[in-house]
RNA sequence: GCCGGAGUGGCGGAAUCGGCAGACGCGCAAGACUUAAAAUCUUGUGACCGCAAGGUUGUGUGGGUUCGAGUCCCACCUUCGGCACCA
């Protein structure tokens, strides 16, 4: 008998498949009706340079395995493909090796065709598209032009992320901790006119759509995230010296009364306004700091922490609430973009305000009482010029509030170690690296002269006078905080107190009101006084798409003589990207280098007209791709109303979990904008999505070059064959967890495939013998089991299934039929493509594919059960099971009770019966 | 810090509604075949006690609800992912 060697047939099948046309064109079925059809997306992908990884793998074979189940359901399946061709690592490639973006990327693709292919993925090769292709650009370029004629495209000059390597503007989602999300190379801060889509229009829409859609509830949550709506309420405050007022966002205008000072970002409008009215050494110094803050660098920024710096401006708001005057600050550690880029300081119960209310000595007002301090939130910081020679002692005074009175807690032996891991944690992220200091110290102190007893300390007791005699100096001691201290010999650290809940105190009117009902009360009395006006701010900021790069869809506008914009005829589109460049990191955008560029827009338009250097962002070209597909080849619209009505929208979304935010808000947004201009019905894209998880390296850490543990498909192919790696895949767990890559597990899969090999080859070839009943049971149990398995995406527990089926068909295998051994390969069709359609064609001699025949149906007379086994307990152990024909209470303990085992624990004692129907029975004893 | 996910044998992972924990596979051990090895096949395999029958224990920790908890509730621990001077 011949040995199962996948790779000797393997590929003839690919061809055979094509020949014969088996899954293409499907975009042009006659009779789809939206109960019939399945529209199989799966995330775009970027023809990367180096070729298909494993992780590509899991995802595509799981949604083709559904293509090819639905196939045989019958259903009318389209599963198409296509590529996110423009992008950065071409151009960047070019500008090492001087390797055209197209050519480079031309030549990707074929390699991902080719290892697609091999995999037996059944795509719909018809509907191939390519985001690079003139043909499909120029829609992505008409998009824009919709946009912009609806007001939704627009030009902005704003401070943008400037890559220095990359020698471009990224977008925020690009920007990983101050560093550029492709080169991990810093990213400064520029003035730049850039193109820019309003999505924050949007905002609501893409909030309250997330409930219509089955997604992921960690997707949902990311993105509700990412919009970042809060309530809250503007602010106004007086300046009177000025004549003006500046307005602030707050989301807990309850602490109100214990606002202190106003901090202005650097960039606020007010900020010029000031700079007129004040003298000139003033106005040095605060240019000075506007200057620094502007120039400062993202990853500056993260150096210095949360170390606040800022200047006073020599002007004071009115506080109508306090009557007071609060002084106005510039500080760069308020964000121009949030809010709206002036905050009022409430340092009593805000960190930040707190620690900057610490370096410019202001007053800390307490305005709300704790009761329960496990619900204080602590923060340490302290003073900069300590060093570890000075940490000999360390403790931490922990107190709680009750009433007036303020008593040390009791800390249990447990809760010290705790703390000292909090405060190692604490301090070697980021104050100090070591701790040299052991003993700690719990005891209390509270603001006037309160003192308590004792000083908790590991091993003995201190009295708290000596210690606090030790702090006499402290500089918050006029507050009427409460803080808690980490105290050595000669440095604190105070923690500071942000409240979750408590009640309002030295708050006139508000007073004794739980801060949330404080709130209410607040909002409701600005906005009667008129100071005031209730708000919704989002974090969601509008999309940036300019990109000063060559390799992606030209901005269609050109600018008249005067430098004023105008769009490009749709007539001209597509506004053709120039050949003629040469990829230099210029920092300008390299489509300033195209003669021909230049001259077709003074032909087209006249004399000093220029074009826009600038191409659009490759997410507006991923964003609409899924409208593309149901038409590929129209000519005439950016897709096909009759696609649309057809295809639209897709069943299932595969998408990796790195596209959560960005593609998903972005192709949500033209969607909904879509929608408004009449072109679909549909208010969301993706109706249900589905994540696959990342497949980790032997090592258990994520795949990457530097690791040196990336596993390359194409050898296990080589190995193993595609059916076995496909196997594998599926087999590994479930597909939206993450799972490491075992080299030793793939024998499974492996021994599985070569033992149906062998089952099928030793089947007489004159098959007489008739299915046993137990077997026919178990195959149509298993037919049962992964029809749901498959719907259900459970492709692990689906292949269990198969593999125990086998088991019992070995071990039965006289008792095995013909007919029953085909149902059993056709469940396995859509998982293992190619030794099944091996075995259908080759050993069992038939003229179709496999992959057309219709799904095994479920034999019900071989599922119904006649006997049951039923786990017979005894308090709460099981104790025995016994075999029953009938469900019945009546029956079930009467047999039980019968039951050799079960009598000797029930001898002679009391006991009450719980019967659950065909599940269990429980013989609880009395005492 | 905030938001979210996840913790089950030596390993990957199973377990509808709360109802026999560990399916299926890997690995390991013993055996068969072989001169031998590989491959293949058979049997066993959570831990502890026991010759065995059997018993005890067991799903990150500590409590709780229940006849019964991997599953539900409360409080934590660990870990992964995202966001973060976001007012």
């Amino acid at each position: 008998m011949q040995k199962y060697l996948p790779n000797t047939f393997e590929e003839q099948w690919i061809e055979d498949w094509k020949k014969k046309g088996l899954f293409q064109s499907a975009f042009e079925q006659k009779d789809v009706t939206s109960d019939n059809k399945e529209y199989l997306l799966f995330a775009f992908a970027y023809p990367s340079g180096s070729g298909l990884h494993v992780g590509h793998v899991e995802a595509k074979t799981a949604l083709d395995i559904l293509a090819r189940y639905y196939r045989m359901q019958g259903k009318k399946v389209f599963f198409p493909v296509g590529w996110d061709a423009f992008g950065l690592p071409a151009e960047n490639f070019a500008i090492k090796s001087g390797v055209h973006p197209a050519e480079t990327t031309k030549k990707a693709i074929n390699t991902f065709r080719k290892q697609i292919n091999r995999l037996g993925i059944s795509y719909d090769w018809e509907s191939e598209i390519a985001t690079s292709h003139p043909e499909y650009y120029k829609w992505t370029q008409w998009l824009f032009l919709q946009l912009y004629k609806k007001g939704l495209a627009y030009k902005k000059k704003a401070p943008v992320n400037w890559c220095l390597s990359c020698q471009t503007v990224l977008a925020n989602e690009q920007v990983v901790n101050g560093l550029c999300e492709r080169c991990d190379n810093e990213v400064v801060q520029k003035e730049m006119d850039q193109w820019v889509f309003k999505i924050t229009e949007y905002a609501e829409e893409l909030i309250e759509g997330l409930n219509q859609v089955d997604w992921p509830v960690a997707t949902k949550h990311q993105q509700l995230n990412w919009i970042g709506k809060k309530f809250g309420i503007d602010i106004h405050y007086e300046i009177p010296e000025l004549k003006d007022e500046v307005t602030c966002f707050t989301t807990r205008p309850d602490t109100n009364f214990g606002a202190t000072f106003i901090v202005l970002a650097p960039e606020h409008r007010l900020v010029e306004k000031i700079l007129q009215h004040v003298d000139d050494k003033k106005k040095q110094e605060i240019e000075k700091y506007v200057e620094t803050a502007k120039n400062k660098k993202d990853i500056e920024r993260t150096e210095e922490g949360r170390k606040k710096t800022g200047v006073f401006t020599g002007f004071y708001i009115d506080h109508k609430l306090t009557g007071k005057q609060l002084p106005i600050y510039i500080s760069d550690f308020v964000l121009a973009h949030v809010g709206t880029g002036a905050v009022v300081g409430v340092p009593g119960h805000d960190l930040r305000d707190f620690e900057f209310a610490q370096t410019f000595n202001i007053e800390v007002v307490q305005v709300v009482k704790s009761e329960n301090i496990s619900m204080w939130r602590s923060y340490l910081m302290g003073a900069d010029d300590i060093s570890n020679k000075d940490l000999e002692s360390i403790g931490v005074i922990i107190a709680e509030q009750k009433e007036n009175n303020v008593r040390l807690l009791e800390i249990p032996k447990k809760s010290i170690e705790e703390y000292k891991k909090l405060i190692r944690k604490k301090l070697s992220s980021g104050y100090w690296n070591e701790l040299v200091g052991e003993e700690i110290w719990f005891c209390f102190k509270d603001t006037k002269e309160n003192i308590s007893e004792y000083v908790y300390s590991e091993g003995n007791k201190k009295e708290i006078g000596k210690l606090c005699a030790e702090y006499n100096n402290d500089p918050l001691e006029k507050t009427q905080n409460l803080y808690l201290y980490l105290a050595s010999n000669d440095w604190y650290i105070n923690l500071m107190i942000q409240e979750e809940n408590g009640a309002m105190i030295n708050s006139t009117f508000l007073n004794g009101q739980d801060i949330h009902q404080a709130t209410k009360s607040m909002m409701d009395y600005l906005e009667e006084k008129g100071w005031g006006k209730r708000k919704v701010h989002y974090k969601l900021r509008d999309w940036l798409i300019s990109r000063q790069r060559y390799w992606g869809a030209p901005i269609p506008i050109v600018y008249d003589p005067d430098g004023k914009p105008h769009v490009v005829k749709e007539e001209y589109l597509p506004w053709l990207l120039p050949t003629d460049v040469d990829f230099l990191p210029t920092g300008e955008s390299p489509l300033r280098l195209s003669k021909e560029f230049k001259e077709r827009v003074e032909t087209l338009y006249g004399k000093g007209w220029t074009p826009e250097y600038d191409t659009m962002d490759t997410f507006v070209d991923s964003s609409w791709y899924f409208f593309r597909y149901t038409s590929p080849r129209d000519e005439k619209h950016f897709a096909n109303p009759e696609g649309v009505k057809t295809w639209m929208p897709p069943n299932l979304y595969m998408i990796g979990p790195e596209h959560i935010v960005l593609h998903l808000l972005y192709s949500r947004f033209l969607t909904k904008f879509l929608r408004d201009e009449g072109y679909t019905k549909l208010d969301e894209p993706f109706p249900k999505m589905r994540h696959q998880g990342i497949i980790m390296g032997p090592d258990g850490k994520r795949m990457s070059k530097s690791r040196g543990n990336i596993i390359n498909p194409d050898t296990v192919i080589a190995e193993y064959g595609a059916d076995t790696l496909r196997l594998y895949e599926m087999f590994m767990g479930p597909i939206e967890a993450d799972k490491p890559w075992n080299e030793s597990n793939i024998q499974g899969p492996y021994r599985f495939l070569s033992r149906i090999w062998h089952l099928f080859h030793s089947l007489p070839k004159d098959q007489t013998a008739k299915i046993s009943a137990k077997l026919a049971s178990s195959l149509n149990k298993t037919i049962q089991k992964v029809t749901q398995d498959i719907v259900g995406l459970k492709y692990n527990t689906a292949i269990a299934a198969m593999m125990s089926l086998l088991n019992d068909m070995e071990k039965y295998n006289e008792e095995l039929d013909l007919a029953s051994a085909k149902k059993f390969l056709k469940l396995l069709a859509p998982f293992a493509p190619f030794i099944t359609e091996e075995i259908w064609r080759k050993v069992l001699g038939e003229k179709e594919s496999i992959h057309v025949q219709s799904w095994p149906q479920v034999d019900d007379i071989h599922v119904v059960q006649k006997t049951f086994t039923i786990p017979v307990q005894v308090d709460g152990k099981v104790r025995s099971t016994i075999q029953i024909t009938s469900k019945e209470e009546r029956v079930v303990v009467e047999q039980a009770l019968s039951n050799e085992r079960i009598k000797t624990y029930l001898s002679g004692k009391k006991y009450k019966t719980i019967y659950i129907p065909g599940k269990i029975l429980n013989f609880v004893l009395q005492s």
